[in-house]
DNA sequence: AAGCGGTCCTGTGTGC
DNA sequence: TGCACACAGGACCGCT
């Protein structure tokens, strides 16, 4: 589920209403999701602990806590971390609950168990897997767009599974992917290093306008995924590709069509996005 | 290297 | 209506 603009919507859902609270207790019902250290040990280490901030990379959640500790989260295809009162109605598969010093609830649902909370020290952050191999988020000033081009000539992968590939850029998942390359008017199929500048450029600023508009839309809510509130976002209203197969294209009525790259599902405009 | 396919899961939508 | 099968916002692994 949860790409860039989602994790990032949670996010911002959540820090308003959890920072500064403590953890009291944590309930695990399913302990595989638990990675880092067991479970066990997770549940024995948190209670006591204070959040202090939270922090988005690429599509993980950062919560940080007292004595230099994080929690670490992906939400993978249905993970959803929602706030909660004690007595709200019981929310379906949910698999952690984290106890707040407040009376109220942070739970962990996830229908197809993919999800991974961890707990690290600060300091181990960069060793997790997953997490340090993470490419520049598309946000950090560091990734700038000569540093992009470069990057785009030392590939040679189609742009779509490049797109997809959190080690090159961090955030993007089967959602923005297709809808970047259709702003940026790129076949999916194309090969990044015969890319022009021009194009490149366009690549670039496409990445970035299309994530800005899904966070300003609070993420996209096709099936499952909700912000940590429980509220759907807009953006699936505003998708030009993702999901349109068959509809006519928003910029020339060419029928979008839909093929299989990478196992994963591709959508674009075989008129505006010539290969 | 780059690009497949299978794997972890449960639920939903389709086509016969 | 019932059933089988494809497919779903992710990422890792092992094979060519």
């Amino acid at each position: 589920m949860p790409e860039l603009p989602e994790v990032e919507t949670v996010k911002r859902t959540l820090e308003g209403k959890i920072t500064g609270l403590s953890i009291k207790a944590v309930e695990i019902f399913l302990p595989k999701i638990i990675k880092t250290p067991g479970p066990e040990e997770l549940a024995t280490r948190l209670p006591g602990k204070k959040i202090k901030k939270l922090e988005r990379k690429g599509k993980y959640l950062l919560i940080y806590l007292a004595d230099n500790l994080v929690l670490v989260i992906h939400l993978r295809m249905t993970g959803r971390l929602i706030y909660s009162p004690p007595d709200a109605p019981d929310i379906p598969h949910t698999h952690v609950i984290f106890h707040l010093d407040n009376g109220d609830q942070l739970r962990y649902a996830d229908l197809r168990q993919f999800g991974q909370v961890s707990l690290v020290k600060v300091d181990d952050l960069a060793g997790l897997p997953g997490l340090c191999g993470l490419g520049y988020d598309p946000f950090d000033p560091h990734f700038t767009r000569e540093l992009f081009r470069k990057e785009l000539k030392n590939k040679r992968a189609m742009l779509k599974p490049l797109l997809l590939d959190q080690g090159f850029v961090a955030g993007l998942g089967n959602i923005y992917a297709d809808e970047v390359l259709f702003r940026a008017r790129l076949h999916p199929q194309r090969q990044s290093h015969t890319l022009t500048p021009r194009e490149a450029s366009r690549l670039y600023q496409a990445i970035r306008e299309v994530l800005e508009e899904a966070i300003a839309n609070r993420g996209t809510s096709i099936r499952d995924y909700v912000d940590g509130e429980g509220r759907e976002g807009n953006y699936q209203n505003l998708l030009r590709v993702h999901h349109r197969e068959g509809d006519p294209c928003l910029k020339c009525g060419t029928p979008v069509i839909r093929v299989r790259l990478g196992g994963r599902s591709t959508y674009y405009c075989p008129h505006c996005q010539k290969s």
